[in-house]
DNA sequence: ACCTGAACACCGTTCAAGT
DNA sequence: ACCTGAACACCGTTCAAGT
């Protein structure tokens, strides 16, 4: 993890720099990202992260989708190998809680790739991040759920429930909100799993 | 909404300065509660804010706990007259997701409010109003639950899991990724609480 | 006592000058 | 071309000086 890029290797540069940003982050939190200290740490000046990064806000982007994909490699390692729903369902929330811990509570950045109508051209490779972990998520959703479901509880829907659901579970067992109360992740994770996949199983079985 | 206090009157400089911030936060949000816009939205100069709230966090706070207050508020008329369990758990969810859309994406709050073992004094309102809040949570998961849960499947630990849901909701629907899907809040609301309230049914009746 | 506003510290960002 | 680092802009915060 030390920088290692000679003078003009623009691509080596850019890991170190990628390499340095992340290591703040993820050890220190959003605040402790200050392009000085991405410098320093990938062994620049300061000007020089920007000849790389327009802007912390494009940097930040970098290391997010770089996130999201490999949370997205995990998604496909589920989906070739599918438990039971309830287990499905578990292990999905344990791979997103640990991306959340890092990057939830920055998301802001989703806002600012989203804003404009047409999706500028930089932001592309986070859109694309986004569309293959929403892509995933539905096929993972396809493939358990329960046969018999109301025409209008489509794959999307049932997705978009499951996921509020792992998304706030996240935050509170990454957040001090999880001390609230004393269970472990396993324990409301499965708890979450229990209900959310019998709740399902039921609304297709007609209660 | 304009300032009113008089020389002196520390008690409506005080609701001139949160007046202030309160508007900036709900029209424009966290980026925009900049403390020398404060100060000119409640008539005062820059330092006078810091006589009356000792850091920018401190006011955040301040109004975060007013928010939280209202919340409260309305959970105590939710629970005077409930309706049938998924009818509750979209009001609820309806109620929190006003207050997300303004409050929600800077919780780090949270983190520096319980982050000393020992609550600092300045800190009790932000305690108060959160322990009012989860109490709350819990008479309302105690008035709804149906009959014949397992013991471990108690009142936090159900609450834990319905909490999680309408946060996640709430960030869906107040973050740019509610665009991902064409559902309204109505219609996701009430999938959730189909999907929640009919798998704690299940549980319930031992499937 | 209460309040002002210039000044300080910090951090994102730029740009003229180096190699 | 690539890189440096001093300088600028901005915003949270302080404090000597006003009333």
């Amino acid at each position: 993890m030390t920088p290692t890029a000679t003078w003009g290797d623009r691509e080596a540069r850019r890991r170190d720099i990628m390499d340095a940003g992340r290591r703040l982050l993820s050890q220190q939190g959003y605040a402790a990202l200050q392009m000085r200290d991405v410098a320093a740490g990938a062994g620049v000046s300061a000007g020089t992260v920007y000849t790389y990064f327009a802007a912390k806000e494009d940097l930040y982007a970098a290391l997010f989708v770089e996130a999201v994909d490999e949370f997205c490699d995990q998604l496909e390692a589920i989906l070739a190998a599918p438990g039971t729903p309830e287990q499905v369902f578990v292990q999905v929330a344990t791979a997103y809680r640990d991306n959340y811990a890092v990057y939830g509570r920055d998301l802001n950045i989703w806002s600012v790739a989203f804003q404009a109508d047409e999706i500028a051209e930089k932001n592309k490779p986070l859109l694309d991040a986004s569309l293959r972990a929403t892509g995933l998520a539905v096929q993972i959703v396809r493939a358990t759920r329960p046969a018999g479901l109301p025409p209008e509880v489509d794959d999307v829907a049932v997705m978009s429930v499951f996921w509020a659901a792992i998304t706030g579970l996240a935050d509170q067992f990454t957040g001090v909100r999880g001390r609230l109360h004393d269970r472990s992740w396993q324990q409301s994770a499965e708890l979450a799993a229990a209900i959310l996949v019998g709740g399902l199983r039921a609304l297709a079985e007609g209660h």
